[in-house]
DNA sequence: CTGAAAGCGCTTACAG
DNA sequence: CTGAAAGCGCTTACAG
């Protein structure tokens, strides 16, 4: 019971063990009444191959590492959802490593994943460094395993594929919108700590701005409540402001909050999105406009390409940019 | 580079393999100096042991495979943080099942972990059938690999170790806080799908109430928001009520909204509670009175549980049960 | 189309 | 304390 070996599957189909393999996993080189008496015989007997045999004698693990910053972000979850789908189909088993808050452990994790002997890596931290991509570099050319960075990008090089949508694009379409709409101070509401794609988000909306000759302002403050809600009652106190474009959908929701306390309406007064669609968005109230990011897509693309390029199939273009869209709900008019 | 085996070390190390072999694994057994030099050498040639061929070796494989539903739901996605800590403070890696809705595949699923040599599994699905457990007791036996659930629980036995929160006790003080309030007319808003832990979290509503001889109510909806907010909808055109305990928080958010939409005041008109205290509860207007359940040290004690398991080493007490609490924020008075 | 045999890189009794 | 050797369960040229 779940104990059989191939040599059990062989005695018992009257065949050899190199046959048996072979009916596994290349079953166009045996004759069909071979391959289909070991077939049975496999079932009879619950036969699974032992991965460790197999990834040894093979020097494939059908594996890949996915490597994430802490588990819990909505996008995250959802991004894994993707991955692991797309995984199953190809058939490949995911060893998830999450990062913990020391910088120095990343370097250490990556050897572990070489370890590990995994196919693939698919890198989904959020930013992503020069020193941590010349890294990355090293592995995939030193150790030939192929790296798709999910959601994350590098700018100078792209060498090592990645998946995402053109955040610049949607930062400056959202804040298009607002100022379509009519608002002339509009506010992107971003984080102290700096993510490619939140950078992005600024500069998309730097140029939207920029474009209809409007003042520029970015504030910037923490993915936590309890801080950013301080933040923004500072804020009300002093600020005049018609539009409001938060990086991440809980910050758009925590300022919708603070604006009611300070009996500022939405949408009235102020209009308010977020980025990503989340349920955050559709918990709100009033429900959020945003950005719709697809992130269970972005998750199963990469995972897609990354088996291409485990595959050693060629990949059409390094840079998958997906679409995304905008979702009016109603903290916009 | 990452290349070098276990002939190469021994080679320059001047000793056999299986010296070599001990001075990582069982040091104690290795003269100092003969260690040194081994040690030595493996740092120079950068020499990490080929995990496929130590797993087929030793039949371990220092990996434990963890069995989740969809991993966007929040408590999920928190519970793998308190998981992958604990796991990698003693150096296990973590092979990520994610099942989809197919009920067959659950079976398929386990055989591949089966197949994958993992030393012990974490089994966080929601629900658990008699049939699913008596398959799990199966692997258990069979194949002597030590299963602990995480946050589910099997009440005709505790052959499989389970870590939790009383769920029962947690929807008696939750109903009877709300009693204590004052309120009559509480509804518990549990889930049309059958989860044992809403189950408890009726049975502790129920007994609340009976307690006081009020009359026991129980609305079955969906997690959809679209779905559950066209039923609260309806409701507010029939139905007298003054408090609500929603089995999860992102239910109660909806509620509140549909409750606001309907011209009812909460806290005043009706209290809402929910349970977990995510960052729903918090991003929530007015913030969420809810149950605290400890996700994250759900996961990291469960996992915890698992390496003494997997060590061998007895463990106390087969149900763990960790304290909640319950925060008392705006929605209540 | 099929089989015999070498080999993947380790661990672990068994001797000494 | 150390080494020689068997064995873990597969894959894959190589013959036939």
């Amino acid at each position: 019971m779940g104990k059989a070996t191939i040599y059990d599957v062989a005695g018992k189909a009257r065949v050899s063990l190199a046959t048996v393999s072979r009916a596994i996993n290349n079953p166009e080189k045996v004759k069909p009444e071979t391959r289909e008496r070991v077939i049975r015989v496999i079932e009879e007997l619950g036969y699974k191959p032992n991965a460790f045999a197999k990834g040894l004698a093979s020097r494939k693990s059908t594996t890949v590492a996915v490597l994430v910053p802490d588990m819990s972000r909505a996008s995250i979850a959802e991004m894994m959802n993707g991955i692991a789908d797309i995984a199953r189909v190809y058939k490949y088993s995911i060893l998830l490593y999450i990062l913990d808050n020391e910088e120095s452990s990343e370097e250490e994790i990556l050897k572990e994943i070489i370890a590990a002997q995994v196919d693939g890596i698919l890198y989904l931290n959020d930013e992503i460094t020069r020193k941590q991509y010349d890294f990355l570099m090293t592995i995939k050319n030193e150790h030939q395993i192929p790296i798709v960075l999910t959601n994350t990008m590098f700018h100078e090089s792209d060498e090592i594929p990645s998946v995402s949508i053109d955040y610049e694009k949607a930062g400056y379409e959202i804040t298009k919108k607002l100022v379509e709409e009519g608002r002339k101070n509009i506010y992107m509401v971003s984080t102290v700590r700096k993510y490619m794609v939140n950078d992005l988000k600024e500069k998309g909306y730097l140029r939207a701005m920029e474009e209809h000759g409007l003042e520029t302002k970015i504030m910037r403050t923490s993915g936590r409540i309890s801080v950013n809600t301080e933040h923004f009652h500072e804020y009300f106190q002093s600020q005049k402001v018609d539009g409001i474009i938060a990086v991440r959908d809980s910050i758009a929701v925590s300022f919708i909050n603070v604006a009611f306390q300070n009996d500022v309406t939405v949408p009235d007064d102020i209009s308010v999105c977020g980025f990503q669609n989340t349920k955050y968005a559709r918990l709100s109230r009033p429900n959020l406009t945003c950005v719709d990011v697809p992130i269970y897509d972005i998750g199963a693309v990469s995972m897609r390409v990354l088996t291409k390029l485990m595959n050693q199939e060629g990949i059409e273009n390094p840079k998958v940019i997906l679409d995304h869209g905008i979702v009016s709900r109603e903290t916009t008019r």
